[in-house]
DNA sequence: TATTAATTTTAGGCATACCTAAAAATATAA
DNA sequence: TTATATTTTTAGGTATGCCTAAAATTAATA
């Protein structure tokens, strides 16, 4: 159980790594927490050192990082407080939905759990952000949901846009671009051999994606 | 003026220094630094000459600190940040006015100014914070004459008195008795916790009032 | 399987922002 | 006005969190 407050930095590698390890299952390698937080290999093998001394992760040299339960623990209080921050500048705010990730990064890691519990009451606990993430309860508990890729998806069967995997602006923009958002109705029509394309129907209009893209989408099916 | 962004220590000295200044009029010792940052003056040192470098404040060996156009820009800002979390954390979230400063500490060093600027709107442009501390707008203006409450006075805070709330001849008589009229200048010296008096200072004399007393008369904070 | 490629770690450095101890400058008091 | 006290600065050191370059290990390929 980790006592001393977590800096900055810790708290990004915790959430990265609890990120890229599929809810604790996955060995993450220092190459992809490099990746992800934009840090030299080296500079990730000290942090990855420094949490494995305080037990958020466990480590072997050159066997990739696994993520603790109070590692777990820590990330999902971290997430909880991005995503309801996400809520807030979103719904009170009024920011539009594509402009709140970047804020709340630097939210996230305002300490005070009480501001974050209140925050919570405030926003009348809220379940899923706006992005269509789930929110952990003050516990770390997230109510499930059936979610699916939308790469997923079969021919002619539709969904329900409800989760953006990738939090990248560009990504953002070009979903924009494509009319796609939270709640966006999107039926397959085709799925090339090819190179796995799919075809797809937006307010009845046809346009291809890529397989790529479509795996970064979340649906609801309907 | 200052194109880099600040980190939180630079912040917190330019917060400081500006408060100790009296709006930027007075030298500013390294051990008045040290004493309200509890920081170690060697360490003050080395935080002043960087902030010198870049022109935020003006400093001579052995002699002190001013701060400058663009450090009391810089602080304005900050303490805007400081003041509009308060309120919203009061306001909105239901906070106690004296667990708000600790919170707004952390809150005041996130970055966007687009986030404080849509929170501002959002709490409709407040002119005092729960303390009664006046807040300044986007330019850093501050509204000069904000009438506050006596009673909302902080300790070792002056104002001038401008209105008599209670319009009771009992009350005009009792004032003058104490010497209290439109124009009287008051400064606060204690407020008692035992029962929310206040000692206060008028014309070099001591004496002490009633919280009731004290919230019918309305002040200019000078 | 041997060689090459990729990943990861070690080793040594750097900037920030703090520290202690001692020297320098200034202020106070006898 | 000299001695003492206080304030401030310098000098050198530390932890954090990053870096580059090179070595160690593991993975991929010929």
């Amino acid at each position: 159980m980790p006592n001393n407050k977590l800096t900055k930095s810790e708290e990004d590698y915790i959430k990265t790594i609890f990120n890229l390890s599929e809810f604790g299952n996955k060995q993450v390698s220092t190459n992809s927490i490099s990746k992800v937080l934009k840090i030299e290999p080296a500079s990730v093998t000290d942090m990855v050192k420094k949490l494995s001394l305080k037990k958020l992760i466990y480590h072997k040299k050159y066997k990739g990082s696994q993520i603790s339960k109070s590692g777990i623990k820590v990330a999902l209080q971290i997430i909880r407080k991005h995503r309801l921050w996400e809520v807030f500048l979103h719904e009170k705010l009024n920011f539009k939905w594509d402009k709140i990730h970047n804020i709340a990064e630097e939210l996230e890691h305002v300490s005070s759990s009480k501001l974050i519990d209140k925050l919570d009451d405030y926003l009348k606990y809220p379940k899923i952000d706006p992005h269509g993430d789930p929110i952990p309860n003050k516990l770390g508990v997230i109510e499930s949901n059936i979610k699916i890729s939308l790469s997923d998806l079969k021919i002619f069967e539709s969904g329900i846009v409800s989760r953006i995997i990738k939090e990248d602006d560009d990504f953002f923009k070009l979903l924009k671009k494509l009319n796609i958002q939270i709640g966006t109705k999107i039926k397959v029509i085709e799925k090339l051999e090819f190179d796995n394309s799919l075809e797809i129907i937006i307010d009845n209009k046809k346009l291809l994606i890529s397989k790529k893209i479509a795996s970064n989408i979340k649906i609801t099916k309907i």
